[in-house]
DNA sequence: CAAAAATTTCAATAATTATTGAAAGTTTAA
DNA sequence: TTAAACTTTCAATAATTATTGAAATTTTTG
């Protein structure tokens, strides 16, 4: 197989695999692009490589820095911005799992709080149902921001890498 | 707070929720009304409940029962299907993970192991650089099993419950 | 400073995904 | 066996989300 049908490959599949997240098909594209780049693209090597438009590239580029899962990177001489993705799996993993959490665990954590904290009236039964869904939950999400901060320590610590393979 | 308004604030934001994450509005809205209901629900109180077509409900309920957080129920005497929702918080999460496991990481471990058996023709340092990409995404894909199958373990185990939160 | 180069914005449009609802199908009870 | 009760399907439609591309803005260079 040629490289370059390699990376299409790559790009291609991983597109689809992030619109299976939550993910835009552009977005996760781009970034399989500059993951198998070992230097960095201009917009417009980008916008000929996964053929998508000026507008989309910068876009979802600037949506990828957010993420802090590419950088910009000046080239001396060079007028046009380059950009470089974050080439260490553990990081990006552990940026990816940041993003997620405030993404996705906080909004439910702030539910949950409000609905902790509120008098509710009702059916006895059904309300110490309700709350104990609740406080269950919250329960729940803690656990994955235990979770979470693990994957992130696992990063640094292959002993710990370890441990959680012999346990699992 | 009524209990009636409780409910419904969870079900829209439960609704909102699911989303921002691959699920359709409708099937997270129907499992937060299943969920914060300790008894079976037919189909039409469930469209009543959540103002939805019962094409809708019907879809979603067995989209549910597909993720084995649902199940039906039949009562006796009564002609029409009830459903309720798994309970307890830990199961729950058990299901979700291996779903999206079975959804989301296999795929994945599909492409990589078709591109890492390949072999790869390009100029040498960048064929280098893309095959360690390939070797790395994969070893990244199996520390997630891993954390998957630990994170379905602490479900029955009060002590690595406990580890985790020490460690984290 | 002006003009060229590059970047950003955003209204219009396309593509995708979710939802409806009525018709077809199935099950149940008398 | 039939009719009512209930469930399922799926083509049509609505809603949402992604993408384009040209115009506006910003930055850089001579």
């Amino acid at each position: 197989m040629k490289l370059e049908e390699g990376k299409s490959r790559f790009i291609q599949a991983w597109g689809s695999l992030g619109s299976s997240w939550g993910i835009s098909k552009s977005m996760a594209q781009i970034h399989a692009l500059l993951l198998s780049s070992p230097d960095g693209l201009s917009t417009d090597e980008i916008m000929e490589q996964v053929q998508l438009s000026r507008g989309n590239v910068n876009t979802n580029v600037r949506e990828l820095i957010n993420w802090r899962l590419v950088r910009k990177e000046t080239v001396l001489g060079e007028r046009k911005e380059f950009f470089v993705a974050l080439h260490d799996v553990h990081s990006i993993a552990q940026n990816i799992m940041e993003e997620r959490k405030r993404r996705e665990l906080e909004p439910v954590r702030r539910l949950l709080n409000e609905l902790k904290t509120a008098t509710i009236d009702g059916d006895k039964d059904e309300v110490k149902h309700f709350q104990s869904l609740i406080s269950d939950l919250s329960d729940f999400v803690s656990q994955m921001e235990n979770l979470t901060n693990l994957m992130t320590r696992i990063n640094s610590n292959n002993y710990l890498q370890k441990m959680i393979k012999a346990i699992s």
